[in-house]
DNA sequence: TTAGGGTTAG
């Protein structure tokens, strides 16, 4: 309609209608941004009206929405004339693309040329101080509009209202939407999401109790931001919010019905999500990639790629973030092939490129694949790199135990001009924990306090860590003591690391620190102190810790759950191990290994071997924990050929690979039984590389069967590999006196005294402390 | 003719 409208002004003679025609095609395009409306740009300077301000101020909206920046500013310089509408109407095109600081400049240059501003200029103007958190401008805006009598208009209001809130003030904020006399629910609304902003949920939820109070009828933009509140304080908060907005009679547009998908997604309540999906036939890649992510959250990845096929079937195009959740559920379930299925798809549709797509691919491709090589290609696609797709790489090549990398590619960052944010720097601290020297987490600890990153709760426990996984324990007492403030994640890392160091009393103590700060515990870290007080053996704070969980309603949890188990068989409890065990709805795994590793410490070799069998059937699958249980279980028995059998039954049932101290249960297994020749074929053919202990093992066999020549032959081995160790010489002596050659037992004991090994040990120590001044020195 | 609030991940 509007083409034939325009053929005829363009082919008809100059009339009185003219004008009106064309102001009235500039409105429809404007209104439907459609850059056909610039047509009129020529036959209105050639007609003459080049100078009609009206027209200009409508073509230059219609720049602004079609041709860009830089043609609307191009056409406003070359205006005739211009008035409030023209300069705000290029301003609000710079605040509309989020040109936040030129709008500032434009708004002054405005000023400055002599044209008074309306409540349609500072609106705008109001939106890029508060995007800048320019409290200074905002400010003396919030005076111009106060001079001008303007105080009531309730936009002005909202935009107020959001500028005090972004720039800190937010009970002023609170108190200006009290006050004002005419408040709608766009100002309740931007004051509840400045509560989201700040994560106070309950404030915003609080806030809309007012708001119904101050009988203000929310709408569907209220209803969202509820629904995102509500996903943060639990299901009933946001049924509840889905049970008023239906009440209010609000219309379920696609947007809404996105919240309120997210919300059931958020809570694994697939099947609701499902039905409100399905109420209205509406459907974006917003909403199908909420639903694929709440299924990837589920851990339904089957479900979440058939989404994902009915999704592109419906011809909606899938986008990074549809990617994203996607490659999430690959590295969850560990599929490389998944994976690279999707990345083919990425590239086929351009979006191998992007940044977003691209860390996810980086972050599949480090947990998916044992090489590091595909993520590096990943990255070096990526357009820019932003602070994130450094971040996967470096946590990733920490993960891959490449850790001097790591601090290469974070130096490498900084070079870029890519500053790390609290998570690169958690990561990199990660890296720190693994290594043998103190000299990276130092450094790294410098310049977090240069940078002020210190004050960051996730940085200052990342900094705990590294030092308490370097069992520095002084340094991390010392940064957790100068942190602002400490959570559960804080204690439970030290403890953690102090259980790992085996300083178990001490993992213990940090509980009194905890309830004297009143930091609530959590699973993991009631996890953490039951198994604190299952490595010593302790029952009474094992006790107090299990009416703990049972209290706090942790209980419930299968780490819980699995720390008891281990504490009561630890403490050869088995009657409350088994209750314990019992009373888990699915045990995993570490359950049953808890259960077997019991029975096997209080001799119960039959009862443990028939748990395994139980473990089996029940279709848990053994690990290499499990198969190192049984192993023991029929060494303690005696029970050679069924423990051989055991062994190679198990892993190729299971996969497992075996480890040197599988080889180490077999050879002492065989050893004890006296079949020393096949133990040594045993030690001389397996796939790994020998250690000391295996040696130790069989040498403490030949003692027992006062095998000379091969206790000789293993001392000497075992020596090669470890020469500063006594134990050799000790179990050699002990087997020379049982052969009845306590001649050469002394000999032999005499040999270490002259070695003087106990300054070895000490050597060793003086050895690393100079070492590790070197380093910090460098 | 120029002004305000909303959805998906890492």
């Amino acid at each position: 309609m509007y083409r034939r409208t325009l053929y005829a002004v363009f082919s008809g003679n100059p009339s009185s209608r003219f004008r009106d025609i064309c102001s009235r095609i500039l409105v429809f395009c404007n209104s439907r941004s459609l850059r056909d409306g610039i047509c009129v740009h020529s036959p209105v300077i050639k007609l003459g009206f080049e100078d009609d301000l009206y027209l200009n101020n409508n073509l230059l909206c219609l720049y602004s929405k079609c041709h860009g920046l830089e043609q609307a500013r191009q056409f406003f310089d070359e205006m005739p004339q211009r008035d409030v509408v023209s300069w705000t109407g290029l301003l609000s095109a710079y605040v509309k693309s989020g040109n936040h600081e030129k709008a500032l400049q434009f708004f002054y240059s405005m000023l400055m040329s002599g044209q008074a501003p309306n409540e349609f200029t500072l609106s705008s103007v109001l939106r890029s101080c508060s995007a800048l958190e320019e409290f200074d401008h905002g400010s003396s805006i919030h005076t111009c509009i106060v001079k001008k009598g303007m105080e009531s208009n309730p936009i002005l209001c909202s935009n107020l209202i959001d500028l005090y809130s972004k720039c800190g003030y937010r009970e002023e904020a609170c108190n200006m939407l009290m006050h004002m006399e005419n408040s709608d629910a766009i100002a309740w609304t931007t004051m509840i999401s400045s509560f989201l902003e700040d994560r106070k949920w309950n404030l915003a939820l609080h806030l809309y109790l007012r708001m119904v109070e101050a009988k203000v009828p929310p709408n569907e933009f209220t209803f969202v931001k509820l629904l995102a509140a509500s996903s943060f304080l639990g299901l009933k908060y946001g049924m509840l919010i889905h049970a008023h907005l239906i009440m209010w009679g609000i219309q379920l547009n696609l947007i809404l019905k996105t919240a309120i998908v997210d919300m059931y997604s958020r809570f694994y309540r697939m099947e609701d999500a499902i039905k409100v999906f399905s109420k209205t036939p509406d459907c974006d890649v917003f909403l199908w990639t909420t639903i694929i992510s709440g299924f990837v959250q589920s851990s339904k990845v089957r479900e979440a790629i058939e989404a994902f096929f009915l999704m592109e079937v419906s011809g909606v195009t899938a986008n990074s973030f549809t990617y994203s959740s996607l490659l999430t559920a690959c590295s969850s379930i560990q599929s490389l092939e998944l994976g690279q299925q999707l990345h083919s798809r990425a590239i086929l549709v351009g979006l191998d490129k992007d940044v977003s797509a691209g860390n996810a691919l980086i972050d599949m491709y480090m947990k998916c694949s044992c090489t590091v090589e595909n993520a590096f290609q990943v990255f070096r696609c990526i357009d820019s790199p932003n602070v994130i797709s450094w971040t996967t790489l470096i946590a990733g090549l920490a993960a891959h135990n490449y850790i001097r990398e790591s601090f290469q590619f974070f130096q490498e960052m900084r070079e870029a001009g890519v500053e790390p944010n609290s998570f690169t720097l958690s990561s990199i601290l990660r890296a720190c924990g693994m290594t043998e020297y103190p000299t990276h987490a130092m450094q790294l600890h410098g310049f977090i306090i240069k940078s002020n990153a210190d004050h960051d709760i996730t940085v200052g426990n990342a900094l705990v860590d590294a030092y308490a996984g370097l069992e520095l324990f002084d340094d991390a007492w010392g940064v957790l003591s100068m942190m602002d403030h400490r959570d559960t994640i804080t204690y439970t890392t030290l403890a953690t690391r102090m259980n790992h160091a085996g300083h178990h009393g001490m993992a213990l103590k940090v509980i009194t620190y905890m309830v004297r700060e009143d930091v609530m515990m959590d699973e993991f870290s009631l996890a953490c102190f039951l198994s604190a007080s299952a490595g010593m053996n302790e029952m009474i704070s094992g006790r107090q810790l299990h009416c703990c969980s049972v209290k706090s309603g942790f209980g419930g949890w299968i780490s819980v759950s699995n720390a008891l188990i281990d504490l009561y068989a630890k403490c050869q409890r088995m009657k409350d191990a088994h209750k314990a065990f019992e009373e888990m709805p699915e045990p995993n795994t570490v359950s049953w290994n808890g259960l077997i590793s019991g029975l096997v410490l209080t001799g119960n070799i039959s009862p443990a071997l028939s748990k395994f069998e139980d473990m089996r059937l029940s279709g848990v699958k053994p690990d290499s924990v499990t198969l190192l249980l049984v192993l023991s279980a029929c060494s303690r028995g005696g029970l050679v050929d069924l423990g051989l059998e055991y062994f190679h039954s198990v892993k190729e049932a299971y996969e497992i690979s075996p480890e040197l101290r599988h080889y180490n249960c077999l050879v002492n297994l065989l050893g004890q039984a006296g079949r020393l020749d096949e133990a040594r074929d045993m030690i001389e053919n397996m796939p790994l590389k020998q250690n000391a202990m295996i040696y130790k093992t069989l040498l403490g066999a030949c003692r027992l069967h006062k095998n000379v020549p091969l206790g000789e032959e293993m001392a000497r081995k075992g020596m090669e590999l470890d020469p500063f160790d006594p134990t050799f010489y000790l179990l050699l002596a002990k087997l020379y006196d049982a052969s009845g050659r306590s001649d050469l037992g002394d000999g032999t004991r005499q040999m270490m005294r002259d070695l003087d090994f106990r300054n070895f040990p000490q050597l060793n120590q003086h050895v690393s402390s100079a070492r590790d001044r070197f380093d910090m020195q460098m």
